[in-house]
DNA sequence: CCTACCGATCGGTAGG
DNA sequence: CCTACCGATCGGTAGG
């Protein structure tokens, strides 16, 4: 049981200087969060350049300097989309392969779970965090770059030993390393042609994906 | 055996009005020629947005507002050099199949060579036309991005016989349609993480390629 | 193709 | 978080 709080508190309470950047409390009153989400759509559709912080204060309803409150510059808030994207991607991929453990699934089955898992983190819903990482890096600094490359790795991590397996086995027939690079390809690429409103499910894609790199899933 | 032409006259002749548009005669005295070679590398590099007018004409030793002699505006020489770019894909691949005619290949062998080609124009030397295509689709109009598509269904036309063939004789066990997509997302994506001077060759990244959407090429 | 220039937009900031 | 603002940059043009 939690203790009420009157709702004028927070209201009150409400620091002056710059808010903790930390994504705690993702509560309404998290203004720093509409800013990330709205950022995420509008650096997907237009891309970063053309995307004005004017556009993006525009779309919470703040002023124009107003962003710079919650964000040190454009770049930086660049950056705080790519990162939350894959911290996001990651966590959601470790759910998947914990609630997929029960079933202890072989390596074709756990490509799968890898697979679906990808293709909701893409084109699911909330889907902009990644497509913005994928197709904006250009825009970050080296340093930065550095940073999401090693969120990357965390993230294919669980994908080699399944994609050894797999090649150990026969199933698959290309060198894991070039594999996995042409595999990402494909599956990244569909943020660019995907249609959530017309085509195939996202079970149906994960189904035909597998097909295209180990065969039929039997 | 060439004629000698004195350098002055070259000069002397060059006309007043707007040069006529198109690519016919691309020797050295081809100053929109250089503009659209330039304008890819650039605009490849940094992005569309990014890229300023005034970039790409310091680029070819320009004035600040010469590029606009040559083309309308900056998006009209974004879109040459897309459009550029799929004619010779376009061409490009008409040879290659051309050339390949003689051996006869079967479904396999003609995939190796769209794939093989397909590297070409996206990594090989001068390969900026297509990746910018690729990756600024979304700065052009809509108008010319129904041209674009016509040049790429036009592009993609050779690979649908040889996918249904492979998918008739169970080779490709995905659906076509979606294993195009797939494919093209395999390939596509190598435009940026493959690096020219380190990493496996053209030759070894088509080997690979064919085996893992369709198994070994025996 | 150069010179000289304009209007618009943009990222960012001081001060409250 | 708003108001008011600045300096810089940019696409594009007139006139030669």
């Amino acid at each position: 049981m939690e203790i009420a709080v009157p709702p004028s508190a927070d209201v009150a309470k409400r620091p002056r200087g710059r808010p903790r950047k930390t994504a705690e409390d993702p509560g309404d009153g998290n203004r720093r969060g509409e800013l990330l989400r709205s950022a995420a759509r509008l650096f997907r559709r237009k891309g970063f350049d053309a995307t004005s912080t004017r556009d993006i204060a525009a779309a919470v309803g703040m002023q124009s300097g107003s962003p710079f409150y919650h964000f040190k510059s454009k770049g930086a808030l660049l950056y705080a989309v790519m990162e939350e994207g894959m911290r996001s991607a990651i966590d959601r991929q470790q759910m998947a392969l914990l609630r997929a453990e029960l079933a202890a699934p072989d390596a074709a089955g756990r490509l799968r779970i890898l697979i679906r898992n990808h293709f909701d983190v893409l084109l699911g819903p909330d889907s902009d965090f990644i497509p913005v990482m994928l197709y904006e890096a250009r825009s970050i600094t080296p340093r930065q770059r550095a940073t999401l490359a090693q969120l990357q790795s965390e993230y294919e991590a669980p994908w080699v030993p399944v994609l050894e397996a797999l090649h150990r086995g026969g199933r698959l027939k290309a060198e894991v390393k070039l594999a996995r690079l042409l595999i990402f390809g494909a599956l990244n690429w569909s943020a660019q042609w995907y249609d959530r409103r017309k085509g195939a499910s996202l079970d149906e894609l994960t189904n035909e994906a597998i097909r295209l790199f180990i065969g039929d899933a039997t």
